[in-house]
RNA sequence: GGGUGUAUAGCUCAGCGGGAGAGCACUACCUUGACAUGGUAGGGGUCACAGGUUCAAUCCCUGUUACACCCA
């Protein structure tokens, strides 16, 4: 017995145990021998991350694709796993520490700060994946995967080396995006420009040997300190005789030149800057023209450091901010503040920090070469995205990539393969101030030690977690700080001066790993064939590997898409997908972003529980139209919630009304119309929601099978087929009760993608009488039911649903109470009408309410009338239906009848029409004008007959 | 500043070169043996604005306005 109600949260976990009992979830099940593969990899969640909406809608797309295809018989894998997210799981972790007043991560070092990382990892780390699984995820969990699994780590490795080795991964001292609270570098794609309300300030600086001053405009009046030059336009009149002389930097004091260079904009401020080049974008490209040597002023937490006169030292930039304004100003050098909105650069994650330009050494990857594969294979339309208008959103981008900065100082992530020496004194880099440290860089500190022994000519010792013992390691230390840019020139002098490492000939050379992780986005771009096993040769490569589909949202399109094209091609040779199906932002009602501080985030395990993962699922699926922010209004999730309890009841009815399945049931066999109606209608929904899914229109299948579901086959099958469930007509009853089964059977089918729990538990329920089910729901086929439909039946319940509508709306219209049962007159039918009066008889006496239904040859005065087909029904209501409003009724039709003839004889009329539009549209016309005609005509008459 | 997208019913959104659609909301009626999380009927739209192309434009093109997003 189905239950009374269906109720969501009862069902969903045994449904979900079932399926992993069934073990249906397992790369393979249920395919058909040597089937197509069909392969996609989850976009990796943040391992410590919770499902918000993007994931809910991210995921049910996957898994109504991963369901249809296993549905279809392909050899289906859904590949999940997550990602390390190294910024944001480490600050979680730090977080907790602070908040738990436990030892910060420096207090704790890093061995033991990654122990914990991991600790929290295997505790909250299962989280998203189990959320998922509430959501209905059919993902292989048994080969669920993490970026720093060991396999997926010794991957980061072998690309790493193979990319340094190739010359696309290198070291260099560049001005980078840096995060004083974070102590690291990130990425371009991390910062986030916000316009703020900021001020210019005007300063002036003193030339030299001159009563002249010249006026600079600054945003940032800080930075004055590191200033190495002042730039002016070299056509600028005003200044153009100042090129090459110099001005004395205000507080500094240090003799700065004028420098004529085109970047110094004469429209803009006084149309002179300073020159700040380690502190500034723009300015670190002047000052490689003019070779200025940039002076850098701050700490790595952004306080002004060594280089600045002492009474600044130790000030944060914005406290170093007012007092050197308030400094200009007593000296009479601030000539005024100008009021100004500027854009301020922020970490894009908190939009709290302020993101430095700061000179570090940094490991960079030469994306410019990776792209030109990556552009190839989409512009050659190997691999496509959905919407195709994304592409130029990635071509924009990839056209002008810049270099990619994949070292990150923090501790969680894939520590770079790189270990740092000594140069040897033979290296004919030795004297080079700016050539850093030798760097061996290999898979294995092993391979790496192997280098350096090579390179030395003896043995060497690996230090791990700083150098902090050892004598030797004195002269040492200051190598290591290299990568930390604190080495100024003269330090350098001294070094090599010093000869460190004189007192080491007979000692190990000391080798010391990097300190720094990559990027992690470094490793998700590789996530397409890592999990699959790669570098080794594994079958699951070999075998799903080009995946088909990448699902995911446009925000990543280049932090993750762009690089998984650029990696795939470079070490598979390629590409990791054929399709990108890019779905749009969830936002809510009023089209706002959501976002916590907002308070607006609508939680999917929320709605889940509230509605159902079926509900949310549809939903999300239905609002999921291509190319547009889908706004999630909370009435659709309660829309589809009733359908699903409608679904449900449906099943219900038919369970009541003995509509089991038959063995060996032929669709084709139907006799009565209303069967071989709904069989042909099934099988245009069928293709219908086939087309939507194939085609990435999830909102097109979903309404597709929402109509069918509740317009047709609630609404009207189900009513039809009441007079023949209760009636005497044995034959077409048990006909009518297998074909009731069997189309259910087919909506269970067609929905179970969108709505998988509710689908398999009445799969299970109707499986119980009838032939036993083979197979569960998730495994079984796919609706194939071309060639069933019916132009004679569907003809036929179409005048039925007409006739049956036009009298329930004259009844309505003319205050015919709902319960009273009315006789219907037919006059001027013909065979066709008869038959069908005659084939639908029961129906249409219970649809519409009648007491009797005759042929007559006259009209009783005072009568509503309906025209339809060649004969008019008549409801003789004289004494019930006011007279003039039923006068009104028909005028209005015939009035709208007219305009129809009237626009299409102008058309008609058209010469230009008449010769130029196509043949069938003209023929289409001219019915159609007959039709109104014809129409109009009987309704005239109804009219005459109505007095 | 450059780019992309969107403007269709009160709301949330489909659609489309040839007869304006859904859900919700609204109105009226209905506890009709699956379902009131329901049924029946109904009201409601110059398809943002201005031009153009076409026999024909809500749909294609151009411009304007508004909003959203991306990049600098």
């Amino acid at each position: 017995m189905i239950e009374k109600t269906y109720e969501p949260g009862a069902v969903e976990g045994r449904i979900y145990q079932s399926w992993l009992d069934a073990n249906a979830f397992a790369a393979g099940a249920g395919a058909k021998p040597g089937a197509e593969t069909f392969s996609i990899v989850i976009p990796p969640p943040n391992v410590t991350g919770s499902l918000h909406i993007g994931h809910a809608l991210n995921n049910t797309i996957q898994d109504i694709l991963i369901r249809f295809e296993r549905m279809r018989g392909k050899d289906v894998l859904w590949q999940p796993g997550t990602d390390h997210a190294g910024i944001a799981t480490q600050m979680i972790v730090e977080r907790r520490l602070m908040e738990s007043q436990q030892p910060s991560r420096r207090e704790l070092g890093r061995e033991e700060f990654l122990r914990r990382v991991w600790e929290w990892k295997a505790e909250s780390g299962g989280t998203i994946m189990n959320q998922l699984r509430r959501l209905g995820a059919s993902a292989d969990w048994s080969r669920e995967r993490f970026t720093m699994d060991e396999g997926l780590s010794e991957a980061v490795r072998k690309v790493f080396v193979e990319l340094h080795a190739k010359g696309l991964i290198y070291r260099a001292k560049r001005l980078v995006n840096w995060h004083p609270g974070l102590e690291t570098a990130i990425s371009d794609l991390e910062v986030e420009n916000i316009e703020t309300n900021g001020k210019m300030w005007h300063l002036k600086y003193p030339v030299d040997n001159s009563d002249e001053y010249v006026v600079v405009a600054t945003t940032r009046p800080e930075t004055m300190l590191g200033d190495t030059a002042v730039a002016v336009h070299p056509d600028d009149e005003r200044y153009r005789q100042l090129i090459g002389q110099h001005v004395i930097l205000p507080i500094v004091g240090r003799r700065i030149p004028i420098v004529g260079d085109e970047y110094a904009d004469p429209e803009l401020g006084s149309g002179a800057v300073k020159i700040t080049p380690a502190h500034d974008f723009n300015d670190f490209e002047v000052g490689v023209r003019h070779d200025l040597r940039p002076i850098n002023i701050f700490t790595p937490q952004a306080r002004i450091n060594g280089y600045a006169p002492k009474e600044y030292r130790g000030l944060d930039r914005f406290e170093a901010r007012e007092k050197i304004v308030a400094d200009l100003d007593a000296m009479g050098a601030l000539v005024w503040v100008e009021e100004k909105k500027i854009m301020v650069p922020y970490d894009e994650k908190t939009k709290q920090v302020v993101i430095e330009p700061y000179l570090t050494d940094q490991w960079f990857a030469n994306a410019e070469v990776l792209a030109q594969p990556a552009l190839k294979s989409v512009r050659e339309g190997r691999t496509v995205f959905v919407p195709k208008s994304y592409e130029n959103t990635y071509y924009a981008w990839m056209e002008n990539i810049k270099p990619w900065c994949i070292s990150r100082q923090l501790w969680w992530g894939h520590q770079i393969p790189a270990w740092y020496g000594p140069r040897n004194n033979a290296d004919p880099d030795f004297n080079r101030a700016d050539a850093g440290p030798k760097v061996f860089v290999a898979a294995t500190e092993a391979e790496a030690v192997k280098q350096a022994m090579a390179y030395y000519g003896r043995a060497v010792e690996v230090h791990t977690g700083g150098l902090q013992s050892g004598a030797y390691l004195k002269a040492y230390a200051a190598f290591e700080t290299t990568q930390r840019d604190r080495l100024t020139p003269q330090t350098w002098a001294q070094i090599k001066q010093d000869d460190p490492f004189a007192e080491l000939r007979d000692s190990k050379v000391p080798l010391h790993r990097d300190e720094d992780v990559l990027d992690t986005w470094f490793s998700s771009a590789l996530w397409p064939f890592s999990t699959l096993g790669w570098p080794d040769d594994t079958p699951e490569l070999k075998k799903y590997y080009p995946t088909d589909v990448l699902v995911t949202g446009f925000d990543i399109i280049f932090f993750w898409v762009a690089r998984m094209m650029m990696m795939g091609l470079e070490f598979t040779h390629q590409e990791p997908f054929h399709t990108v199906y890019m779905h749009a932002l969830v936002r809510d009602e009023r089209g706002q972003k959501m976002s916590k501080t907002r308070g607006n985030v609508i939680d999917p395990l929320g709605l889940i529980e509230g509605y159902g993962a079926d509900a949310t699922r549809f939903t999300l699926a239905a609002m999921a139209a291509q190319g547009r922010d889908l706004r999630l209004a909370m009435s659709r999730v309660e829309g589809y919630r009733n359908f699903v309890t409608k679904l449900w009841n449906a099943a219900r009815f038919l369970e009541m009304n003995e509509c089991r399945r038959v063995a060996g049931f032929d669709p084709k066999s139907c006799r009565l119309p209303v069967n071989r109606w709904i069989v042909g209608a099934t099988a245009r929904a069928a293709a219908a929601v086939t087309r939507g899914i194939e085609e990435y229109k999830f909102n097109e299948a979903a309404s597709a099978a929402y109509d069918f579901v509740w317009g047709t086959f609630c609404d009207w099958y189900v009513e039809l087929a009441k007079p023949i469930l209760t009636g005497d007509d044995a034959e077409a009853r048990a006909e009518t009760q297998a074909t009731a089964a069997f189309v259910l059977d087919q909506i269970l089918k067609l929905l179970h993608p969108m709505m998988p729990f509710v689908t398999e538990e009445l799969w299970g329920e109707t499986g119980k009488a009838g032939p036993r089910r083979e197979k569960l729901l998730i495994v079984s086929e796919w609706p194939d039911l071309a060639g069933l439909e019916d132009a004679e039946a569907e003809a036929e319940m179409g005048w039925l649903i007409d006739l049956v509508s036009g009298i329930r709306s004259v009844r309505t219209e003319m205050n015919v109470p709902a319960a009273a049962k009315i006789p219907l007159q037919i006059i001027g039918a013909g065979v066709e009408t008869g038959t069908r009066v005659e084939s639908q008889l029961a129906a249409l006496m219970r649809l519409a309410r009648l007491g009797s239904v005759d042929y007559v040859s006259d009209v009783p005065k005072g009568s509503a009338q309906l025209v339809l087909g060649e004969a008019t029904f008549v409801l003789p209501l004289a004494g019930i239906i006011d007279l003039g409003a039923e006068r009104a009724r028909l005028e209005k039709e015939i009035g709208k009848l007219d305009e129809d003839v009237e626009k299409i004889d102008r058309k008609l009329g058209n010469e230009q029409f008449v010769a130029k539009a196509p043949e069938e549209v003209i023929e289409e016309q001219r019915t159609r004008r007959a039709e109104a005609i014809d129409r109009r005509e009987r309704i005239a008459a109804a009219l005459a007959r109505l007095s």
